[in-house]
RNA sequence: GUCCCGUUCGUCUAGUGGCCUAGGACACCGCCCUUUCACGGCGGCGACACGGGUUCGACUCCCGUACGGGACGCCA
């Protein structure tokens, strides 16, 4: 039997971090397996669900490289079916029409609305579970529901017994029937719930593997119970440790912000295949003890037995902008960056260059080895794709900024400077070609005869050059700026002018 | 309130009774390389939540405690 497993998000809002993982999970557990991973979009939250959910879901699983098979699943689709499936289950009298009128509840306290009502009703000696409709006779309730009577279904759980099945990841599970309500399968108003669309979906769907968080644990006796109700084979369990903040609450968007926004991570210039490495050690991990894997490698070492049981913290500081998100993703970031094969990340710099307007088309034709050449160069350094418009603007435009610091300790702290800048600038100009050879002995040669020391020019033009303190090579920055934009910076006033 | 799950360096983790003087990665610190900053190399700091058992021997097994997380909805 092939593997059939599904990512099935609720289209709400952006994709979390934490849901991306369960895609990873579940798109590395069928390439592994040769089977199918399958999209379904759980859209029947009508009031919360929106189109531009559902598109920026797909883009973020597309930038992770995550493609899925066969026809995107839309569950709103599927209603009808629901609906008519727990009028079955009425009738075989696996489950019952409650004709309790619907409670109504605030939004917003919900959760804390549930906790009260288990306390009130533990205080009260109230069992949870009865539910005066339960044992309505079925033509009192035929009667009824044809008088037109509102009714929700529920389905009808054994008093006594357990529910049992075996997670892959958290081992035996165990539940008592006692501890399990009837849950609500259809809404008075006919609205299908999640529990009985989910299980109708993943048997319609023919999956065999749910891989998802582990917040869904313990209701996944419900929908075991389910799956026997409608006679349906149930599938393996394999549920996901969860991605926690750093104060080991729960990643949300309200209290974290953006870092938990998968487009984040594109936008604030992340190598989707950095990304994606970073996520799969979050809860797995590879036999071999390797960490940085291509989308390949992660394939061939996955298994969910590799995954772990405890929660992982997502490791960021919110108010450092050097550590935003979790070092060691920047990290990654900055490995893949530096690594990875120069035609792969040529594209997405040429990406970032047109975003910020320093792309110029000749960096695709005459000038094509120029621009891999500096790319080359200056990514060493680079933790995001941003860097190279930000830090690395001086090699693309004229207008690039000076760092006050920079210029206070490498230009003004010297004023002779100001003489032997350009001075330099006058030797360099008479170099051709200005190789980084070249570039070097005539440095050297000046800073002999003028009785400096070299690092004193060297320092000084790498400021006037990039504006900044630090960066490659300085022999190599004056072949790769060449010799006219050299001498033009070499000669510019700007850093007098602005900082003194 | 009830039920479920978890707990190894700051963080991600390896570890399935002797291989553990607890390994790796990130972060941090130092040295080397380098007249910058990184990279790289070398080194350092740093953890088995606690208490009982079981055992010749427990990070590993059992029980309890503490702490953390999750679930309990006519949300998904």
């Amino acid at each position: 039997m092939t593997a059939r497993v599904r990512f099935a998000p609720s289209p709400t809002g952006y994709l979390h971090i934490g849901a991306a993982r369960s895609a990873l999970f579940n798109w590395l557990f069928a390439r592994k397996m040769g089977g199918k991973f399958l999209l379904r979009i759980e859209d029947t939250d009508l009031q919360r669900s929106t189109d531009e959910s559902t598109h920026s879901i797909i883009e973020g699983l597309e930038w992770l490289e995550l493609d899925y098979d066969e026809e995107l699943v839309f569950q709103s689709d599927n209603a009808g079916e629901h609906r008519a499936a727990a009028r079955q289950l009425v009738d075989e009298g696996k489950a019952y029409r409650d004709f309790t009128p619907k409670e109504e509840r605030e939004d917003k306290s919900v959760k804390q609305g549930i906790v009260d009502r288990a306390r009130a009703h533990a205080a009260e000696g109230i069992d949870h579970r009865s539910n005066q409709y339960r044992e309505l006779s079925r033509e009192e309730s035929d009667r009824r529901a044809a008088a037109g009577e509102p009714f929700a279904i529920r389905l009808k759980v054994a008093r006594e017994g357990v529910s049992r099945f075996a997670d892959i990841v958290y081992g035996d599970q165990e539940r008592a029937f006692s501890e399990i309500e009837d849950l609500v399968l259809l809404r008075s108003d006919g609205h299908p719930l999640y529990n009985l669309s989910v299980v109708l979906d993943d048997i319609e769907m023919g999956i065999t593997h749910v891989i998802r968080g582990q917040d869904h644990l313990t209701n996944t006796h419900k929908q075991v119970l389910l799956y026997q109700a409608l006679g349906a084979e149930i599938p393996q369990f394999a549920h996901l440790p969860l991605i926690l903040a750093p104060n080991k609450a729960k990643l949300s968007k309200r209290k974290h912000g953006e870092v938990v926004s998968l487009t984040t991570y594109r936008d604030r210039g992340f190598v989707p295949a950095a990304f994606r490495n970073f996520l799969a050690l979050l809860g797995w991990s590879p036999p071999e003890g390797k960490e940085l894997l291509s989308r390949d490698e992660l394939v061939k070492e996955f298994s969910l037995e590799g995954i772990g049981r405890a929660n992982a913290v997502f490791n960021f500081h919110e108010n450092d902008p050097r550590h935003w998100t979790d070092d060691k993703a920047l990290w990654m970031n900055a490995e893949y960056i530096r690594t990875m094969p120069l035609a792969e990340l040529l594209p997405m710099v040429k990406a970032e260059l047109r975003a910020e307007k320093l792309w110029r088309e000749e960096y695709d034709e005459d000038e094509s080895e120029w621009f891999e050449k500096v790319v080359d160069l200056i990514r060493q350094r680079f933790f995001t794709l941003k860097d190279f418009s930000s830090q690395g603007r001086a090699y693309f435009s004229e207008d690039f900024d000076f760092e006050e610091a920079a210029v206070r300790k490498n230009i003004l702290k010297e004023p002779r400077l100001r003489e032997f800048l350009p001075a330099l600038a006058d030797r360099l100009e008479a170099v051709e070609p200005l190789t980084a050879a070249q570039a070097e002995a005539a440095l050297r040669t000046f800073s002999d005869e003028a009785g400096l020391k070299a690092g004193l020019l060297i320092n000084a033009s790498r400021t006037m050059l990039t504006g900044q303190a630090v960066g490659p090579s300085m022999f190599e920055v004056f072949e790769i700026i060449g010799r006219e934009r050299s001498v033009m910076r070499l000669r510019s006033q700007r850093p007098w002018h602005e900082f003194s």
